[in-house]
DNA sequence: GAAAAGAATTGATATATATCAATGTATTAT
DNA sequence: ATAATACATTGATATATATCAATTCTTTTC
């Protein structure tokens, strides 16, 4: 169905430290799935029993709750997934859900493992990855804590047209239920917020296609809150 | 002024994996330093130079803001500070201040990197510390998008009684406006939480003295939000 | 021991945001 | 094509929580 993922193009930062050899044996022990827009590819509580790696495609990563669904990123091409379950007690801590159609590879735990008891320099730049992580768990505490709606609003906009649309204009499938999750706001409050910055002109959009038409000011309201 | 540091009695889990030559270097490459309550141990933004674990007294994790702070935890008697800035940009990410007085071990950065780059199982008992703290992220990220200031103190509480002062009946250091930080409130709401929980019975207060009263109803209204 | 400074408390008011309910608009299935 | 289902929108109202200002209590300083 799917061809060997060779790790190469692009190479994830994580798999630089890896030679030719070890490379070889993660290709061995690795294989793709293909998911459509809206299936789950591992859910929240579940074993974790593989790392995941995209290779094409994208999805987000829900913190699940009885009551609410927190979108924390959005994982794309060339990222890859490992959980604060790894090598602890081997559960899935969030969801991954793809949000269009999605290419990822299972690559086995206990190789991975592996990859870290020989390689020390990739255990190294595991360390770096994870911390990279923690980096943007503060942003987000900080956010929650000090920035109101628009500001949040303003954030995931500019996050997803600079990080993952890369374009100033872009056709999404993420809802207003989504764009909510990802604001920690309501559904209402999402529609109401964009409402207003398409009557200030900072953006246009219709349907799920959004333009960011004054990125300027956009930043300024993501920076006051 | 203070003998050598074990890095034994307790141990803390990181350094189990360190054999007693490796143990040898770690103490020739470390030293001690006291710090009076309201000190500084290190300040967001500056050059993280030197990993920190507390041999004695606890003190108070910060996220920094032009706007507001927020008290991440507290840090305590055979803890260790590893910041995501560690082998990246090697700054702090946040701030470390003392509630009491506390002896502070500082390790060489350079000596922790090459005890990951030796020690493989060491390594690896980082990543596992490291993912701990990114469990109580996403946790905090819960608690902030779910819970209202009921629950949200009723935590901090808990956390105080449950986890710190290991007991039902705590005098703290902390002020009106550090409970209010590790909440996510106003020093005002703070107030009135707690005089709205000594008037249930939930718990008694006199200035920096507590006492839980009924742990149960508590653990509920944490639960309830 | 009085004065000053800092922290805690209380009350009144403002505001951001959620909730609820109704309606409109797409998209899918029969 | 029509019904059915899901999603988006709007308005009215409720609520949690912050803000501001005044007062009291506690600790430090001279």
């Amino acid at each position: 169905m799917t061809g060997q993922v060779d790790f190469c193009t692009p190479k994830p930062a994580v798999f630089h430290s890896l030679n030719e050899e070890e490379l070889t044996i993660l290709r061995k022990n690795s294989f793709e799935v293909d998911f459509k827009e809206g299936e789950t590819i591992f859910k929240q509580g579940s074993p974790l029993t593989h790392i995941i790696y995209l290779t094409e495609g994208k999805a987000k990563l829900l913190l699940e709750n009885s009551n609410q669904t927190i979108l924390m990123k959005i994982v794309q091409e060339s990222d890859i997934i490992i959980g604060p379950g790894f090598n602890r007690d081997y559960r899935h801590y969030f969801s991954v859900v793809a949000i269009q159609d999605t290419r990822a590879c299972f690559i086995n735990v206990d190789i991975f493992k592996q990859f870290i008891e020989l390689n020390t320099s990739f255990a190294l730049s595991l360390i770096d990855f994870i911390h990279e992580d923690t980096v943007s768990h503060f942003d987000k505490i900080k956010n929650l804590t000090n920035k109101h709606m628009n500001g949040r609003l303003a954030d995931t906009l500019l996050y997803l047209s600079d990080d993952i649309y890369k374009s100033h204009e872009f056709l999404t499938s993420l809802s207003r239920m989504d764009l909510a999750n990802m604001s920690s706001m309501t559904k209402e409050s999402v529609i109401r917020t964009l409402k207003n910055f398409k009557e200030d002109h900072i953006i246009d959009c219709k349907g799920n296609e959004f333009k960011i038409l004054n990125k300027e000011v956009l930043i300024d309201i993501s920076k006051k809150g």
